[in-house]
Parts: structure tokens; C-alpha cells; sequence
DNA sequence: TTGAAAGCGCTAACAT
DNA sequence: ATGTTAGCGCTTTCAA
């Protein structure tokens, strides 16, 4: 059925099949300057029936902007990341922007990797996680000459644009609420991820609000790799079984700290009572769980749609300067895990 | 610091600075053709210290070719489809191939339009989810004269190649698995999406199946927004209210059988004896659940890794020819929520 | 309102 | 081993 050319329709085709020059094709198909209704119709009809798809990379040589936002993230499995390019995406919506994506699975050499590639397609704006990069990644960024907007964490200098959270305050703040909710003996579970900087972020303001009462972190446990729900469980379990007298887990993500929760009701430990636990990240999916799991939100799809929004505006000329610095609230939601006093 | 250049480096700045000609510095940066450690050397130099980023706009202009395979997929947020990236990512891992994610929200029209967005960049290859498609799209596709993969459902015609399980098989194998154990009065619990064609064609495999037993769906409910595991809670609720004689519970998704099962755990209800329950995907949450729920895997990191090496040995010219198919099979786990006899 | 010419930054193909 | 030439398929700019 179909005519099996071997070579993708050209412009040029489309010129010959509607009689009309090549410049007035390509006007039409991009709504630019006056063309009269009658080749415009006339265009379209030959667009259409050839099954012309215009080659946008021709397009961004020759006009030298490529309507593409790198967002470089460093999993797609964490939820989290998820949410913030639906944020990303909302945002562009109605922008001729799109968004791309980069995985750097928390590698620093990765992200490196990744960055060049993205750079190399020349888009019109950087998204990307975390403040800290390779030496050379960050120079690529200082170089680009684009908006660059790193986001999720604002506890550190940024190249240029920066959206996120102060995950130093969010530790800070989870360990002021545990101090006044009577907890003491706390235990802390999290992941093995020493280029986790949020999480170590979040970690140090924890011990540090404590540390203000004078208390010190009883207990530690870190996992990496396999289910996350099933490795808070299990973390649980053995935490629990070493350091029986602790009355408070904070776990450094919402999945460990349900996988925590399933877990000692199973036993019939009474929740928030004997014990109180908490996560980090508000994720949807704890709406379902049999006690809310108290949690800090992370402001995820509200980071994304900032950091694009930002692009968008630096290009579409709307804004002008640079070095814009967005710093969003953390939000404490107690849920039925964190007693209130 | 930074020498705050405008404009981007071009090869040509490459080729003043270290004084070697602009072809020849084009094959230091691509390892191509036969040049002096010397030379090379040079180039690698100049390059590195000016922090030239080529331009894969020109040279894919050029070469006529462009190392990207775009994957259009429903959504991001179903854990479904990182899953399947995942696989995609690790068999482009070597290659030269690169992978674009499009995501369509389970909506025709836009995966229409990601579909002309993806093809108008000239990829090596294109991953789609599902058989079924506009009929732009179709044409689109077969026009396209680059190697397409369809994913995840081997029910239907593929344009070219096809990779995926039947998801009528795998609903008829549950619904046997369901009759053997002795179940008879089964509710179904589904999302509200007359277009997810993979769950609908699971439920006809279902029903086929028990229809021939004699049996028929007892009672069915369907939702949609919301976090998943609650509404899964909501619905068992209410089907149960509404069916109590029901003995069996088939989800469509793990995510609505893991809120049904904890709202049943904690009704104090026996599982699998007074009711059993079955999911669909596998998803590795489940591990961490109080009962591993029954479920049928859907090969997913399998299916992307299948369909990318397809388009990987195609790209290469390795294999010449089209319309691979590859059905998988789909793995009944009986977990802890469906009896064995 | 339409068309013609020039060139975006690179690479294939051919010299040398 | 290195250089030269001629485009790739569009859009910008200028002319008609």
C-alpha cells in the first residue's frame, strides 16, 4: 500500500508536488509570514498526502535554535524524578520547548557523559539534579551559554539558576518535630549512597537540630540495591533487634520507611506510641498504607514546573539576567507515625 | 573566569588553535580514518583546553544519520515502563545508539503527535508501546523506513517488528489458575481506561477462560486519578460491601491488589482461604509486602532489552530483514494469595 | 505575497 | 596521513 521510498520526503517534494517554491513550503509549515489561503491549502493537501514529517534537524542548523530542554536526572525508578518532569512537561506545555531526558544513575562520570551529550544537541536550556558535578561538567555548564537551572537542593552554589529545597532545613526541621514529639533514642535508615548529597544533607541537619538537645543518632543502617519496601522491613527488623530501646526511626525515603511501618505492625508494636517513624518525600503511594507515615514533601513536581518555567521565560526573551534562586518550603505532614504533643 | 564567549566553538576554532585542518580535526573527535598519534594529540588538546562541544546538529545533517532510538510510552509514573527503559538503556549500553523517551498519557492523539515530534528527528529506530495506534500514526510509522519495534502486546498486527506477551494468554492462564484452585466467585478490579488495550485484552482472557468453566465475572470495578494503592483499599472496600459472598479478587494492576490486600489484612479476612487475590506485573514493591501477592510477570525489562537489540543488530546491518516477533512468556507467581490444590 | 541565494557546522568522497 | 570540495535540508535575508 504504501509507496516504499527508500528516502525520507524532502521539502523539495513537497515544492514539486503543490508547484510552489521551496521557502513558501516551508512558510506554510510553519505558520511564518503571509502566505495566501489558496497555497496555503494547497500546501497542505501535498504535506499531507506525501506524509511529509519535516526534518527538524535541517530545521535547527539552519535556524540555529533547537526547541529542546535537557532535564538530567539521575534514576527514573525513584518516583521522585518522575513527578518532577511532570512538572517539567507542565510547564513547557504551550511553550515550543520539549523536554529530553538524561539519566545519570548517580554517577557523577555518567552525569558528565550525559551533559556532553545533551550539549552536543545544542538545546535551549539545562535542567539538572543536584549542585554537585564533576569538575568538568560544571565547566561545560559555566560554558554553555544557555539557561542552566540546577534544582532539588539549594544547599550549595549553583552555576547559574537554581530551584529545590534546603534538604539541610528538611533534616533540620524532621529532627525539631521528633525532639518536641518526646522522641529520644532515634535510629537513622537510609541508603548506600555516599554521592546521595541530599540525603546526606538531610542527615546532618537531622543530627544537628538533635544534637542542639543533646542527643546524638543511636543507630544506623544503610542498604543499596533490591525493593525497597522489602529492605526497610528488613532493616527494620535487624535495627530493632540490635537496638531494641530506640522510640524513633527516620528512615531517608518514604519506601524504606513503609516497607518499616508493614513491618512493626505486623509485630503489634504499637505506632506512634512505643515507637515513631517518619520518612521523606511525601510520594503518593502512602495515601494506601494502614497508617500515614509522617513525611517531609519535597515539592516535586512544583521544582519542576519552576525550572522549566524559568527556561521558558529566559527563552522567550521575557526575562533577561540569569542566576534566578527559587528556595521552596518543605512541608511536615505528621500523618498517624509522629505523635504531636 | 570563564572566557564568556557568545557564540559556541566550532570545529573550526578547533582547526585555528591547534593548526590542523577542520577535516582532520573532525576525525580526532570521532576516531575515524587513520591520523598521527601526533596530530592527534594536538587536537585533543586544543579541544580540551578551548572546551569544544561538537555540534551533533551539523554532523548529523551530514552523515545523514542520527544514533537515536525514540521509545513512546504511555506514562512514566506506572514503574511499568522505567522498567522497560531500563532494558532499552542496557541494550543500546556499547552501541552507539541512544535512547528519546516520548510519553503519550495513554492518549492516541498525543502519542500521534510525540510520534511526528520524534520522526522528524530523523531517528535510527522507534520503540512504541502497543498494537494500536491512529491511523496517522500507522501510516507514519510504516512510512518511516527505519526499524520499528512494537512492545509489550503480541495480540494484533504489528507494523514491523513486535516484542511483548499476549496479555490474553496471560489473562486465560490466570483465569485457569484461578478455576483450579477452586475459586468460583470472582470479582474483577480494574482502571478506567477503555483505552489500556493490554488490560482489556487480559480481562477477555480472563473471562474466556472462565466462561469456559461456567463461570462468570461476578461483580467488576473500575477507577481512575488517584494514588493507586489507595483506591485499591476504596474499591475492595466496596466491592465487598456490595458482593460479600465473592471468593477471589483479580486486579489488573499489582499496585490496586496491594491496597486490597492490606485493607483485607487488616479486616482480619483469611487470605487465601476465605478470599484469594491476584495482581498483574510483578512489580518488585511487592517483595515487601505482609503476602507476596499472586501476580503474572510482564517481562518487562526483557521486553525492552529484546526490542532495543532488534533495532541495535538492524542499525548495524547485522540483520537485514524486518517483522521480528518475539512473544515472551508470562510467569504466574502463586505467591501467598492463591491457593494451590 | 512569493522567490532566489547563501549558508548553518559538519562529514562523505575524493584528492594529494 | 592530511587536505579540499561539495553538499546534507532547511531557514534567513534580501529582492521582486
Amino acid at each position: 500500500m504504501n509507496s516504499s521510498n527508500k528516502r525520507p520526503l524532502t521539502l523539495r517534494d513537497v515544492s514539486e508536488a503543490s508547484g510552489v517554491s521551496e521557502m513558501t513550503v516551508s512558510r506554510v509549515l510553519r505558520n511564518k509570514g503571509d502566505v495566501s489561503q489558496a497555497t496555503r491549502e494547497r500546501v497542505q493537501e501535498a504535506a499531507r498526502t506525501l506524509g511529509y514529517v519535516p526534518n527538524k534537524i535541517a530545521g535547527a542548523l539552519a535556524s540555529q535554535r533547537v526547541n529542546l530542554v535537557g532535564v538530567i536526572i539521575p534514576s527514573l525508578k525513584n518516583m521522585v524524578f518522575p513527578e518532577v518532569l511532570s512538572g517539567v512537561s507542565a510547564a513547557l506545555e504551550g511553550t515550543e520547548l520539549q523536554p529530553v531526558v538524561g539519566v545519570t544513575d548517580y554517577s557523577p562520570e555518567k552525569e558528565e557523559k550525559v551533559l556532553f551529550e545533551m550539549l552536543s544537541w545544542r538545546p535551549s536550556g539545562i535542567i539538572i539534579a543536584g549542585l554537585e558535578h564533576t569538575e568538568p561538567a560544571r565547566a561545560m555548564l559555566e560554558r554553555a551559554g544557555i539557561p542552566i537551572v540546577e534544582i532539588m537542593d539549594t544547599d550549595g552554589d549553583a552555576v547559574d539558576a537554581n530551584v529545590g529545597i534546603s534538604h539541610r532545613r528538611a533534616g533540620r526541621l524532621m529532627g525539631e518535630a521528633i525532639h518536641e514529639a518526646g522522641y529520644r533514642k532515634i535510629g537513622f535508615l537510609g541508603t548506600k549512597m555516599p554521592l546521595d548529597h541530599r540525603a546526606r544533607k538531610r542527615f546532618e541537619g537531622l543530627t544537628r537540630a538533635l544534637a542542639g538537645h543533646g542527643i546524638e543518632i543511636a543507630d544506623q543502617e544503610f542498604y543499596s540495591g533490591g525493593s525497597a519496601l522489602s529492605k526497610g522491613r528488613e532493616m527494620t527488623q535487624a535495627m530493632l533487634t540490635r537496638s531494641p530501646d530506640l522510640d524513633f526511626l527516620y528512615y531517608s525515603n518514604d519506601m524504606i520507611g513503609a516497607g518499616g511501618l508493614l513491618y512493626l505492625q505486623e509485630q503489634g508494636i504499637d505506632i506512634p506510641g512505643r515507637i515513631g517513624l517518619a520518612g521523606f518525600n511525601g510520594v503518593e503511594l502512602l495515601d494506601g498504607l494502614p497508617l500515614q507515615l509522617a513525611t517531609m514533601d519535597a515539592c516535586r513536581a512544583e521544582i519542576g514546573e519552576a525550572a522549566a518555567r524559568i527556561i521558558a521565560d529566559r527563552n522567550s526573551g521575557a526575562v533577561k539576567e540569569g542566576g534566578q534562586r527559587i528556595e521552596l518550603e518543605p512541608k511536615l505532614a505528621y500523618g498517624d507515625t509522629l505523635r504531636r504533643d
